[in-house]
DNA sequence: ATTGGCACTCTAGGGGTAAGAGTGCTAACG
DNA sequence: CGTTAGCACTCTTACCCCTAGAGTGCCAAT
């Protein structure tokens, strides 16, 4: 039988070693804390919390240590008072304000990311990742051909969200003001208002129904704007505060370099934030092993999403040692989460 | 007195201290390479070289490993010796035809730098970094005005390199299409030949002469335009593989951590990069305790750079252990500077 | 249920030692 | 004079043993 005091055990050996990184003993536990028994008492607690399998001791004279199934429990714990804790409530707050101080003045939606990623990593001292934003089911608003020289042109993809992305083409031959024109105006009959998704054979079929003399070239504006659908398709993600993981690399049980090869990796981890489903606004903990990256097997991932009107539009997440601050980090990632989706949407 | 086969016996000390990352001992000498003479008399080789400051033992009886000095005299002769070294031109061909494969379907400059650098950084097994190029006395072609919403477009500065930066502004209110013709007009006017170095004063000088009503407006679309060119002058960098310093961790003793602070700080190693001034096109490696910065003591630099039409754009740079491989990393990093020097230039 | 007391266990660290690797030096040789 | 064999010497590394100390588990008492 597991009991409140049991549970309030838990929590302070997790605290205490995320504090100072030692195996928590009896005695240093009625130290730092209050919890009004002698230590004998305490370890009476720790052999059930043991016997629970939520701690166990790394040999048998020593202190102990959280288990996967210990960090859950209190994480659990935690996300679920997320809301009524003063303490979390303050730091997301006050990060919040932080974020935005330096978000509020970038336009540019890549910029916006990167900078929003080495935000999180330095708030946090843990590597940050963040999917750029799905724009498959995003309606276009204009395509955009802009000269740049005589037989250059850059092709500008424009869409309701306001994501904006360019791709330079070159023409065989030198183009007219007036080609380019033709052109630019048969595609956005084409574009205008569809789904990103659909954009691709749209534009192929159209190519039917354009003059001889132009569709060489419409043909490379075409491959151009398709290039750029699917360059979104590849799965670009912000990276920043890899270097944070090297700090804390004792953490990592020597497996520091084939979890960096996982991050460089980047599909792998892609693929897996896409399938990990998040219930509504709530953050998600993937704790130790819980993870199917064996590379990731001493550590912990936390994960958020940020939204446009309700809709996911991509996840944000911090990778860190199992043994992480849970409380500041979460707080971080919801705060950065809340104002990219804020941002966003308006 | 160093003699011919003194500085055989260095480089193969060094070689064999690059490959095992072991002291090299006088008996592996012999039975590794054929100088034809026993170990005694490589002791007496060892001797000498060490007299000289070339080689240095860790302690009494122990093998030898080569001081900074030691790589030095190497590197110099590396340098001098790559044109008509069959296995550094052979590297270099092999690499150069490897990296265009990827290059040139890449037209976009930042992508193809970024490009760059990981090639670079997967090739050398190192860090690789690589600046923007200067656009300070560069020419305007254009700057073009694209409305992406009734009260927001994306500036365009296109210069007579083909670099394309652009930036979005948000208006206070609705912006007629005439009035965006009529500022990109005007601004074009002001613009189109000049110096990018002189285009802040100018535009800031133009804008006197425009009517009150479209003053605001113009404003916010020059201030768009400073501001592309001031991030320009932030000092950009492309920057991959440091995750590869932490594969190599032990050679750096221990101060991997402020090795990885000092480049993410970006700021002082991109004026220090400014700073150091390449004679023509030759390569140059800076050594160990030879940098300025401390952090970078355990570390060794091989610098580049990339040109159009004999005028330098930028540097090119790896970053890594002492103990590399001079041989490989020197190709490599020809290879990549000749092929972003030939493309640009083209 | 809680507690003091105590025996028991395991780790971390110090000192001692033996094996091995590698050098420096000397004397001999062509 | 350059080269070499031989040998004494030095230093590192690994291993073992041992002790001090930290921490537990359990028992008997409250």
């Amino acid at each position: 039988m597991i009991s409140v005091r049991n549970m309030a055990v838990l929590r302070a050996i997790i605290e205490d070693f995320i504090a100072t990184n030692e195996p928590v003993a009896s005695k240093s536990l009625v130290e730092r804390h209050n919890f009004g028994v002698s230590s004998a008492t305490i370890r009476n607690d720790m052999a059930a919390l043991e016997e629970e399998g939520y701690i166990t001791a790394p040999h048998t004279s020593s202190g102990r240590i959280p288990t996967d199934k210990g960090y859950r429990v209190f994480v659990d714990q935690l996300i679920q008072a997320e809301a009524e804790s003063v303490e979390i409530r303050r730091n997301f707050a006050e990060l919040r304000r932080q974020f935005s101080k330096t978000l509020d003045q970038i336009t540019d939606l890549d910029e916006r990311l990167e900078t929003s990623a080495q935000l999180l990593a330095k708030a946090t001292g843990e590597a940050a990742v963040i999917q750029y934003p799905n724009i498959n089911s995003v309606l276009v608003r204009a395509i955009e051909l802009v000269r740049v020289a005589a037989n250059r042109a850059l092709v500008i993809l424009i869409t309701e969200s306001e994501r904006i992305q360019q791709h330079l083409v070159v023409f065989p031959t030198d183009v007219s003001d007036q080609q380019l024109a033709v052109i630019r105006a048969k595609l956005n009959t084409v574009a205008f208002g569809k789904v990103i998704d659909d954009l691709s054979s749209l534009l192929k079929q159209s190519l039917e129904s354009i003059s001889v003399v132009d569709r060489v070239n419409t043909q490379i504006v075409i491959d151009g704007v398709l290039l750029l659908i699917d360059s979104n398709r590849q799965d670009k993600m912000a990276f920043a505060g890899t270097t944070n993981l090297v700090r804390n690399e004792d953490q990592f049980a020597g497996g520091l370099p084939s979890l960096l090869e996982t991050l460089d990796q980047q599909k792998d981890l892609f693929a897996f934030l896409n399938n990990s489903k998040l219930d509504s606004i709530q953050p998600r903990a993937i704790i130790g092993s819980e993870n199917s990256f064996v590379e990731l097997a001493n550590s912990s991932l936390l994960l958020s999403s940020y939204h446009n009107q309700g809709e996911e539009l991509a996840k944000v997440a911090l990778v860190g040692p199992t043994r992480m601050n849970y409380s500041k980090n979460l707080a971080a990632l919801l705060a950065l989460a809340h104002l990219l989706s804020k941002d966003i949407e308006e």
